[in-house]
DNA sequence: ACAGTTTCCCGTAAATGC
DNA sequence: TGCATTTACGGGAAACTG
């Protein structure tokens, strides 16, 4: 009685937000002659679905369609738009004791429609790929970790018990799904040694680089060790970052982000000081930072990490402004960026200058306020105070590092004074 | 038949916007000796309102409800909450030519009631004063506009046609409700010199300082002159400004904010070369600048003023920390910050220093990265570049304004020449 | 094209209920 | 009490419609 000759889009299991319009395309796949039949779709949400299977349930606002001929292909097709989901009980509903989270729930959209020729009457029905539903957007990473999984490690059509025990998958089948999903949202994908990393996050760093198996708590049900967050809830953050406010100089490649903290050391500890490198923060969710090498008191290279970046500040300047920018300020001496070579040993406005844009406001040159620029321009840059622990000598290896007091009889030191180490409580 | 003995909350006309919960009250003030008699209290919007005087209708989303003994004061009462107005049409209606704007279009609230004792039925029904509906919160500043027109106008209790022909208002009335607007929002009143600007920005600096009589047009409904903003609108994105960045700083008093640029000149062309004072920008909406004196050429005084702060940059920073933290920075020289004394003659961090927050952070010291501190701190710091028009001679007057150049060979050359206006496009 | 108005919906904060 | 989930809604942007 169920005919599957109708189908709806092709589609893994997709994320809806209760009360946001989404849209679906359903086609009749026979070819039929007579020309004087019409199909009425309708749809219905989690149709058939058992009482106890589900601890939610949503009603879908909309009205039956009628299919109509599509233009570029002759095919009987009607397209959805502006359907919406609303959680039709008073009070939201909670989840019973034991039963799985919200956004591993999945739910399916059916479409029906009643075929009448020559007297038959045929029922016509066809359904989507699972559905996850959400309600705020801070649960868009956990549908869409539901999502990856789901496609990653089955090709039914419809499972909706997939979560009450999920599949692993391998190492292999994963990393080449998170470097798609890389790839499709920040248009570069991974290198190997990216890819490595994310390995050793997942897996730790003693894990056979073999194929492992990588389990669902692992990939985001598990917080990582010591964090708040789960790898993919990491990894996703970074995704928007990259989206948001690091499109240009990721695609450009200047951004290793995926480093960790003792491959960093080995790849700076013997480059020239003023070596730096652009790292994504393991510690917070969305930030990135910055590390370069200091020169060390007996010669040997140190390390510095910058407080880590997130949209707060990118959103104010674009990020290869802020590296331009970046100060560090010692009592009485002289502003210095630290920031010189991009590792390897690319200068650094070599590698980001073509992103600068803060060379377009004027300073102030010898024009008194008038009407046709009346304000000072004002930049915000990022600054840190800095306590030199050592005044080079004449001749130090690094003299741009440490700047000595511009003299001992400097008047400008109650400036640098409120910015130095010893004022802070 | 309809009786005034019930009687909603003695409020002036509200702003509502559709979608949000609102609440009102509503109390019997006749006391019946009988207590075996309920209250039923049902609401509608714009009753018996004629068709063809409203552009747009909306319906009320609550249930009747039951009237009870107030504990405090025996009195019946009953509190409507989570009343919400939801605009009943499919698409949003229009506005009809000719007809006025939504924010003057006045609404009323009604409650109803049927009172019935010993076999004798009695309606009672009030209604509330005249309310403005919106559709989005950018047109709140518009709305309180109307609301302010009206109380400050007119005694009726419902007036629905006041916006078709607004009455004027003297400076003395409005200038006395503004400045009760400023106070309930902000927490401080103008003074003479502050209310006398608002006098001149609304009336013009020529108008005579008696009591001018100001339209409903120069309040909220024309663009100041050569601005895309009314007067209203400005004022509004400052007490808003105020509240949300300020509040401190403005109940302390630091903020002149209400000066003219002429008045400016006048206050600061004498003083000191450092003196600095607040001023809200009059170009920007919701924005504060400051301006400073700065030696002239000829030991004459110049002022410079920095392009306005608004909520992008005062919801990173506290602005007596942006205060503090502000640096100009020419090529080769120590930054300095030309902002000495608050008007008159305040020491900057004798005015701002109990407001400032940012000596929390610690300073690098001599620390080596490690896990209880693992980062470098970082500030957003404001900096304006400055190209001083002339190197000071030894023993000039106001050595802390222009830095001279650290040395002629300075080694740090190439980082202020980053920043200095020769590379500026 | 335009302006006044509404709709859409992200993202933060608060509320809610188990 | 804590946690998972939903609700609330400001505010920016897009869409709508005469």
């Amino acid at each position: 009685e169920k005919q599957p000759c109708m189908h709806s889009q092709p589609q893994k299991p997709l994320v809806i937000k209760v009360g946001v319009h989404f849209a679906a395309k359903v086609r009749f796949l026979l070819r039929l002659p007579e020309v004087d039949y019409q199909l009425k779709v309708k749809t219905t949400f989690d149709k058939d679905i058992p009482e106890d299977m589900l601890n939610r349930r949503f009603v879908i606002t909309n009205n039956p369609k009628v299919m109509d001929v599509e233009p570029v292909n002759g095919c009987l097709a009607v397209e959805f738009r502006h359907m919406q989901l609303k959680d039709p009980s008073t009070n939201g509903v909670r989840n019973a004791e034991g039963s799985i989270p919200v956004t591993e729930e999945l739910h399916t959209l059916s479409f029906e429609a009643q075929l009448c020729l020559q007297g038959l009457c045929i029922n016509l029905e066809t359904c989507s790929l699972p559905l996850v539903v959400i309600s705020n957007s801070c649960q868009l990473p956990s549908g869409w970790a539901s999502v990856m999984w789901y496609n990653l490690l089955t090709d039914e059509q419809r499972n909706l018990e997939f979560f009450t025990d999920p599949p692993y998958a391998s190492w292999c089948q994963l990393s080449e799904a998170l470097n798609w999903q890389l790839n499709a949202n920040t248009g570069r994908s991974l290198s190997v040694e990216q890819l490595e990393m994310l390995h050793d996050k997942l897996l730790g760093p003693h894990a056979l680089h073999g194929d492992c198996q990588v389990s669902w708590p692992m990939f985001h049900k598990d917080n990582l060790p010591g964090k708040p967050f789960s790898f993919w809830e990491w990894l996703d953050s970074i995704m928007e970052l990259i989206k948001k406010y690091l499109h240009a100089i990721w695609i450009d490649g200047c951004i290793m982000g995926f480093v960790s903290k003792d491959r960093e050391l080995a790849l700076l500890k013997d480059k020239e000081p003023g070596t730096f490198l652009l790292r994504f923060s393991e510690s917070h969710l969305g930030g990135i930072t910055f590390t370069w090498v200091e020169p060390g008191q007996n010669g040997e290279a140190k390390l510095n990490s910058i407080e880590p970046f997130t949209k707060s500040i990118l959103s104010m300047r674009p990020f290869a402004d802020i590296i331009h920018d970046y100060k560090l300020v010692a009592d009485g001496a002289i502003p210095e960026n630290p920031l010189k070579l991009l590792y390897p040993d690319i200068p650094r406005d070599k590698a980001f200058g073509i992103h600068y844009t803060h060379l377009q406001k004027k300073g102030k040159t010898c024009l008194p306020l008038n009407r046709a620029f009346p304000y000072v321009p004002v930049y915000v840059i990022p600054i840190s105070p800095w306590q030199p622990y050592t005044v080079p000598a004449p001749g130090n290896r690094y003299p741009w590092m440490f700047n000595p007091p511009c003299s001992p009889f400097s008047p400008f030191t109650e400036l640098g004074a409120l910015l130095n180490a010893e004022n802070w409580e």
